[in-house]
DNA sequence: GTTAGTGTAACTATCATTGTTACAATGGAT
DNA sequence: ATCCATTGTAACAATGATAGTTACACTAAC
């Protein structure tokens, strides 16, 4: 099991919007920067549109970060391509036994304990933003896409 | 996307062999408690005990614990029941282009955030104990399964 | 009006998960 | 030695998510 790499693609398209800001970042152009198809680019795209990260419009060509990268943390993109729900990133069994005192307690005497583990993964993202990312790709090369 | 109920099982069934540690835990008692097929079970325990946290023989009828469950947390659990591989929570999308200076860095710009968020779920799950979980389910009930 | 680009539905292929049946191999009970 | 409950595992099906693809309606710049 992996976490989709929508979310990975998602840093990607955003970093390369940053990069290539005064370009027209198309998702023909951005789709050959992440080597996939254009209708994937869309299709997250649109997702971090309605986020509110990027400003996409019907028609008209080109993205556009939505706000400052430096205001922009990776769980903010993690949320925006839903890749995990709230407390789902693990998943327990649903029926256990309520006639055996492990299966009508198991579910909640585990629960608080992913839900931890889920959090303390998620704030790890919280605490980066994409500034960290463009700074560490970018921040020695010139030149975008040829 | 979800990390397999096959860690929430396996808890489940370590768990249950604790409280039932007297009696006989045959994969059919287990699949009872757990509420699914003997199968389900047996695959499991096969991982668990590989990984060396139960015991069970083939003709014998039912698994004991291999260590105290002061001495299993719940990140042995997860490991031996692969559900995540090693830095292989968050995938990355694998053939970035490399004309490109974000599709030639994205990978390795990414790879220790992510490698640090999984690691900051998985401590969260080293501190914990089979012995919390058994704690908290079996403390105030005194019985087993019927 | 033409045209390039976006938005989205629909379909495919692939994969992991979970449950299931089936059966060989094991070893305790008799 | 035989029986038989149990384990170990292969094989298969059903389901659901993912990622890619084609197709096409809609939008707005020119």
């Amino acid at each position: 099991m992996t976490i989709s790499s929508r979310f990975a693609v998602a840093i990607h398209i955003l970093s390369l919007l940053e990069l290539n800001k005064d370009g027209v970042s198309t998702s023909e152009y951005i789709s050959g920067s992440v080597n996939t198809n254009p209708v994937v680019i869309r299709r997250i795209m649109s997702m971090l549109s309605k986020a509110g990260l990027a400003n996409v419009r019907p028609g008209v060509a080109g993205a556009k970060l939505a706000r400052d990268i430096s205001e922009i943390t990776l769980l903010d993109v993690y949320r925006a391509v839903h890749v995990v729900e709230e407390d789902g990133l693990f998943s327990v069994h649903e029926k256990p036994n309520p006639e055996c005192p492990v299966g009508r307690n198991i579910q909640t005497s585990i629960e608080p304990i992913f839900s931890a583990a889920q959090k303390a993964m998620e704030d790890t993202l919280a605490k980066v933003t994409l500034q960290d990312i463009v700074e560490d790709i970018g921040g020695k090369e010139a030149n975008v896409c040829d």
